[in-house]
DNA sequence: TGTGTTATTTTAACTCTGTTAAGTCAATGA
DNA sequence: TCATTGACTTAACAGAGTTAAAATAACACA
């Protein structure tokens, strides 16, 4: 059966698999329903992508990629210790908004296939502006932190809040407001600590 | 061919079955494989186990559970301030010594099976127990934090330091000692936070 | 001791999924 | 015009989870 014109297929295999992933998660990404959605056979995948493991990564660099963008859609007027806090919210709101982006990005070690050191620097992309607005604030001698190891700390936190809130993994506790955390989580992390806030005591 | 006894195979298949997820990680685990390595045919296992995910949801547990033994191994005579520094360290280092066991923790939302209320607690733990050395700080009147906030803020950055670290979705950053930022995320975790901290400066 | 019942395990087989091999067909360029 | 290449398709294999049916072992009771 002859196939209508197919315009820059790869591009249109890209984004379904995306729409996949993100609605339902990388775990059910099937490569043969994947190309029936895009109106293909199946094995016409294999012409542009290596492997499924080869397009999950692509749609990995992508979600990150996606992240970044908004990271850096944070006005650099801002002082640093304002820049930390927008940062956060950012990171944690792409997590809130696309649960399953975020799990691909951190949660599969996709295959074995460590990606190549050109692609690091887009998936360490928080890290690198955490460590910028910590840098700035050492400059201005606001505190004495290293700028290097205060970042992968906030880079931490801001991980743990993402990944154990979102990832379904886990519900809040009794009587605990998602929003009311997310808010007291911000400024912990910016700021004081957990043994040195003053929240609803 | 004639099997020889089988005393407790149930036990032998969830101990090999352990094995391979912590040595190889739990999308590694196959039943025939599984079968073979115990020294039965693969459907055997379906006569104790619903099915793979079934059983990933025991060993779920039983991970669970290994962790909340060190838990529970520490002194409950220490000080909270102590109790909570020797619960972040214990966290951590199951992570480190099991890091696959730690990904079967909190990286699968096993299927769509959520686990059911009786076994929420188990996955709590670390909660409870935090929530519980704030609530005797509390008492003391050491700080005014809400002990459930902060048990959850807690667990927060715990799981993101062993996740982020361990999972081997990230290596550090140039020039940074693992034992080093542990050591300095220890102090943050249960002190003074990010912009507090004094350290390289 | 024999025999029926149940528990335990095996063999065969089905389905779904990733992937490879081989073929089709249209466009293209010498 | 014809060989070559690109962009696919169909056929088919292998591995994995799982089910159904058959075989064997264990056991309880007459």
């Amino acid at each position: 059966m002859t196939r209508l014109a197919n315009p820059e297929l790869p591009e249109r295999i890209l984004k379904e698999a995306e729409q996949i992933v993100s609605d339902s998660g990388h775990e059910s990404l099937n490569m043969r329903d994947l190309a029936r959605r895009v109106g293909v056979s199946a094995t016409a995948i294999y012409h542009y992508f290596a492997s499924k493991e080869a397009l999950l990564l692509r749609l990995k660099l992508a979600a990150a990629e996606k992240l970044n963008r908004r990271i850096r859609s944070i006005d650099p007027k801002l002082d640093p210790h304002e820049s930390l806090h927008r940062l956060g919210a950012e990171y944690i709101e792409f997590a809130e908004e696309h649960p399953n982006l975020y799990r691909l990005l951190f949660e599969t070690p996709i295959g074995n296939t460590p990606l190549g050191e050109a692609d690091q620097p887009v998936l360490y992309y928080t890290y690198y502006a955490a460590r910028n607005a910590l840098e700035r604030m050492a400059a201005a001698k606001i505190h004495r932190i290293d700028p290097s190891y205060g970042a992968m700390l906030g880079w931490i936190t801001l991980h743990g809040f993402s990944s154990l809130l979102m990832s379904g993994t886990l519900q809040l506790a009794e009587g605990m407001d998602r929003e009311e955390l997310k808010q007291l989580f911000l400024r912990f992390y910016t700021g004081g600590g957990m043994m040195h806030h003053t929240e609803e005591g």
